[in-house]
DNA sequence: CGCCAAATGTTATATTGTATCTCTCGACGT
DNA sequence: ACGTCGAGAGATACAATATAACATTTGGCG
């Protein structure tokens, strides 16, 4: 069911990422590190602007959303981010070493974003997309609705 | 299991829109109907300014995205038309008399979208928010991936 | 050093979505 | 007929999200 996850105690969220990068073949560069620590700053979904203001603000720099979007992408291919698609915004990962189809819980009021793993539903989702014949890459699983705090 | 929709027998899509519209209170007019049949006529799911260039072609005048965004709302409140999250497009919806929270299937090769209902998992996906202290007001389910003509 | 490829910067543009104000038109009362 | 009121729609501007094309920098490596 609800899979649980060891914590990585002590180490950081973003040295987690500079590993995963790295065991991936790719560069952790500064502005790579600097996009991480914005996005793992929100604590809420991040657009790639509300990501490229801050990072901007940190450098004293213009830093055009398009790079940022370039490093968003790979941080999804790389399983460091995910993309809130109705939301048009993106989290950090905590747990790139774990691959799930993950459901995320949208607040509309505050915009609160929880994140859950379940691997019976989406396996479920995944399986009623086969049934009809459908090769299932991604399944998106979102829900809206207000979260504990808003009532 | 899956849900079993009778058909509308002859009565065609716009008619049971118009039907569905009225009973709600709100009126069926030319432009509404235009919009309709041309999100209708897509055969995947199409932006607010495809529809507008269409609406526009048809009629020789220009229409504006705006006007399109908002019947969309409406036909979306009424349930007449879903909004596709990870397209940024909207579907007709056939059977506006049927409340489900519905799962699409987009294909990541030719944007071909079919439309699943199946209460047990959407339920399911409910009863995890709800477990986790959310309130779910509305599901979105859609699964990326290859639909059966492109592998 | 000189070369190459990856990463990032720069600029422009496309696409999606909202806000605001105006205009038209029909319902309704006088 | 006249005025008025509100729903629907038009027009315009703008904001937010996303991509494309090309230039420049950086770092590894022969």
């Amino acid at each position: 069911m609800a899979h649980v996850h060891h914590s990585h105690e002590g180490e950081s969220l973003s040295s987690a990422a500079k590993t995963t990068m790295e065991k991936s073949g790719e560069q952790w560069t500064q502005m790579r590190a600097a996009v991480f620590e914005a996005l793992a700053s929100f604590d809420k979904p991040a657009s790639a602007y509300d990501i490229a203001d801050k990072v901007s603000k940190e450098q004293g720099r213009r830093v055009a959303a398009n790079s940022v979007y370039r490093i968003l992408d790979l941080f999804v291919s790389a399983n460091l981010a995910r993309r809130v698609e109705s939301a048009n915004a993106y989290v950090a990962n905590d747990h790139p070493d774990c691959l799930h189809d993950c459901i995320f819980l949208i607040c509309d009021n505050c915009g609160q974003t929880t994140h859950l793993d379940n691997d019976s539903l989406s396996g479920g989702v995944r399986d009623a997309a086969k049934k009809a014949g459908f090769a299932p890459e991604r399944p998106v699983i979102e829900v809206r609705g207000r979260c504990g705090e808003c009532n």
